[in-house]
DNA sequence: GCCTAAGGTTAACCTAAAGTTAAGTTTTCT
DNA sequence: AGAAAACTTAACTTTAGGTTAACCTTAGGC
């Protein structure tokens, strides 16, 4: 089997922790755990889980804070978020939603029913493990320290490039469609230009080599060897 | 942008179908509708959504058992489907999970929360697509790829063809007719000719060989080993 | 075995998407 | 503040690929 699901939990009651920790243990999770939502941003970086869940009603940072703080993590940007809310609180699911979760759980927590919502949404995402460097065709990346070689040679690259650059080769041979780059690159909210994205390409290919970003219309993007 | 995505609404009460498609179309959906389970399977099978809205509580057919004869389709294993529920049926929900829900939309409807939600459920269901690869007779098909490769030879396909070859393959042997392709193609409201799906056809044998797409007269295609 | 309708073929045409360039704008750095 | 670098935009060109139309072939009912 594949290594446990890690799942981080975020609650300022110890009860509630003490009893998602217990139920979700039981049922083969790894589980970590935090009293506040700053604390939570901190275990998830340090964790990087595979699922959160987050309580919406916290003092300090609340759940749909930490949820925009996590979404802006590049390394936690695919990972799964749901909230904890009390009943009735579906004001709050609209906000939630765009904040960046995935789901809800009400309060009270119903064992059976949370264990059946983990399943369901972990069974949707898909496994995450990116590397820090890659090499792909002559081409280095390192992304933590921001440098791009090809054939031996430095390139310093602006930031908007590096990004794009990193996108496209962290599933090299992928496609990725204009929306994806845009969703991911500049975010939900902004809005620019379709053509600002050909001209980024269009340096990359530039300084790394035409053939490495293929085109693939009416699609989007791809890198490969 | 990309094709709009297409959702099915199955429920007894035509007030509640109406209401549905209001808010699903005003949020530039393309909405399809059945008043029982019966119904929804057929149009389901005929309309290929991406997501499906059931009902639980109907007569004759009720959305668990629709759910679940839905999930074995093969051409719509992956589809979202959510259920419609009167609050407080948690009970209700556990065993919705289990017969292959994605998720729950409690009445009263609250129109902000239901987008919120499609839209979180499409977003997520999107890149996942459950296999992202397929290895049918010699020809490899990687979704996320955007590529094909027959007797380890890549061919890159246009968006069009990569289209119908997906589609026929995701049920090989099953025959599509032409209604069914013009709707998961091109959906509802285009219009396009006779003759071009015959041409993409033409190409798809031409590349990929001649035996494995099949011509029913009077039927469909369908895709073989 | 003929006739008809469904499907096959081809090449020309058309269009939406991507490429290109240069000119603004904004940000960053000294 | 001023200059340089980075980013975005706009206007224009190019092109892949999608569609069509006109014609040809074939299956299968009679």
């Amino acid at each position: 089997m594949a290594k446990k699901p890690k799942i981080l939990c975020v609650d300022d009651e110890q009860d509630i922790l003490d009893l998602l920790t217990f139920n979700l243990e039981k049922e083969g999770y790894d589980v970590c755990t935090a009293l506040n939502g700053r604390k939570g941003l901190e275990v998830a970086k340090r964790e990087l889980p595979d699922l959160i869940i987050l309580d919406v009603m916290m003092p300090e940072m609340d759940g749909m804070e930490t949820c925009r703080e996590i979404r802006e993590i590049p390394a936690l940007q695919s990972v799964v978020i749901t909230f904890l809310t009390a009943r009735n609180e579906d004001y709050s699911q609209i906000a939630g939603f765009e904040a960046g979760a995935d789901d809800f759980i009400t309060k009270p927590i119903r064992q059976r029913l949370l264990i059946s919502k983990i399943k369901a949404l972990l069974r949707r995402s898909a496994p995450s493990d990116v590397k820090k460097e890659m090499s792909i065709g002559g081409i280095e990346i390192d992304r933590e320290k921001y440098l791009v070689t090809k054939d031996g040679v430095h390139i310093q690259l602006p930031k908007k490039e590096f990004e794009l650059l990193v996108l496209l080769s962290s599933a090299p041979g992928r496609v990725f469609t204009r929306e994806n780059i845009l969703n991911s690159i500049w975010g939900n909210d902004v809005i620019v230009g379709d053509r600002t994205i050909d001209v980024h390409i269009r340096k990359l290919r530039e300084k790394l080599g035409d053939e490495n970003f293929k085109t693939i219309k009416g699609v989007g993007y791809k890198f490969e060897a």
